[in-house]
DNA sequence: TTGAGTCTGTAACTCAAGTTACCAACTTAA
DNA sequence: TTAAGTTGGTAACTTGAGTTACAGACTCAA
């Protein structure tokens, strides 16, 4: 009984974000063969080295997705919020490369993992699935293609102004709940270069800093 | 006839080219509404402030992919060889983005141009489409990935030496034809830096330079 | 409340890379 | 052949950002 609530519950989150794209023959489908899964906020989802067997639909909550390389450098790439998909779940883990892409959760998430066997026939059947997986797409190499330009055309200080924006953003209460060092992390630099950045920032009166919180003002 | 002959000739190359992954009736289908275009090399193909109609099937050359912001900083992104399609036509061009993508020839090119109206269609019928589309888009995200590594990871000697590994790989006779100015261009620094590194290189052995020529050793 | 661990601030230094400036060599058109 | 334009070499300087080092403040568990 309990169960077949938490299932319901989880049908009509199902419905909340993808009921107005996908036709009801596809929402069916959906909960036939998807599988919810719960992960706690922190949790890193994707070591891909190992082989994708589907691909997650969220739910709620949000993940990051960051790309490393051998010597454990990293860089945020964009979020995935609810309603979206990773497109690149299929790109970077069809061939055998050398970095990587992982996926951490930013916040207690809730997935939907698609089978990665009903993306062929699904493409071919639902018109609706497939507008959904070539915007998802167009919707990522966008995201790339914003992290190339902050990456090539912008200063460290505007790169974490424009991070500090977006962090804010996605966060429920508009504070940025980070230390110094995990900034760095995810802008790579170092955490000197952060606090020094910050607290320019903080004299400026463009934010305020605490430990472990920065609000944007 | 002699227009007839011309017409044989591309349909070869079409084949040539795409005849193993795309079954006969696409084949057909292609040539029925594809539009062939001869393209000089050094051309500009996309100010992509406009509108696209249509997606660009690689015949024969190379073009490349290349992002600039409003202050005309550019960077490259990838080049495009024959037997692919730029995926992005569509990403960046159903949204109205600040930033954006330009398509440069890097040698004479043939382009058959396929009208975007097919793109719905053909997904739903040819499943040799289907996978090249999406294979396409694996390979553009691919090599985004490694444009962001290559910025984020690397200094300006290792970026410059990748730089020209690719670029003679490319080239037809392995010989780099470009000035330093134009290869600051693509790196998005400046010519006395690239000046300076290749002198280094020289110094080192890995290649030799002359006027509007870098050979890889 | 003490001590270990974490987080932030700051100074001093190094280095890669961007900038300015100028010259020499080559190319091309007048 | 001369002059103008293009290309490449080099020096001198500036700057953004990475590094090392250390200290003070906070947190939490023993």
């Amino acid at each position: 009984m309990h169960f077949g609530l938490y299932i319901e519950l989880m049908i009509d989150k199902l419905k909340e974000n993808y009921g107005s794209i996908f036709e009801a023959a596809l929402i069916s489908e959906i909960e036939r063969v998807g599988i919810i899964k719960e992960v706690a906020s922190g949790t890193q989802l994707m070591h891909i080295g190992q082989y994708i067997k589907s691909m997650p639909l969220v739910l709620s909550g949000t993940l990051k997705i960051m790309r490393e390389d051998q010597e454990g450098d990293s860089l945020l790439l964009y979020y995935l919020e609810r309603g979206e998909t990773c497109a690149m779940t299929l790109s970077c883990c069809l061939g055998n490369q050398k970095s990587e892409i992982i996926a951490v959760t930013e916040s207690d998430t809730i997935l939907i993992m698609i089978p990665i066997e009903k993306m062929e026939s699904w493409t071919a059947q639902f018109k609706s699935w497939r507008n959904f997986v070539f915007e998802s797409y167009n919707h990522r190499i966008k995201d790339l293609l914003e992290t190339v330009d902050s990456i090539a055309f912008l200063k460290m200080d505007e790169r974490l102004i424009k991070y500090l924006e977006e962090k804010s953003r996605i966060s429920e209460d508009g504070i940025i709940h980070k230390t110094h060092q995990e900034i760095a992390y995810e802008l790579h630099t170092s955490r000197v270069v952060i606090s020094r950045l910050l607290k320019t920032l903080e004299k400026k009166g463009a934010i305020s800093i605490e430990r472990n919180k920065v609000k944007l003002l």
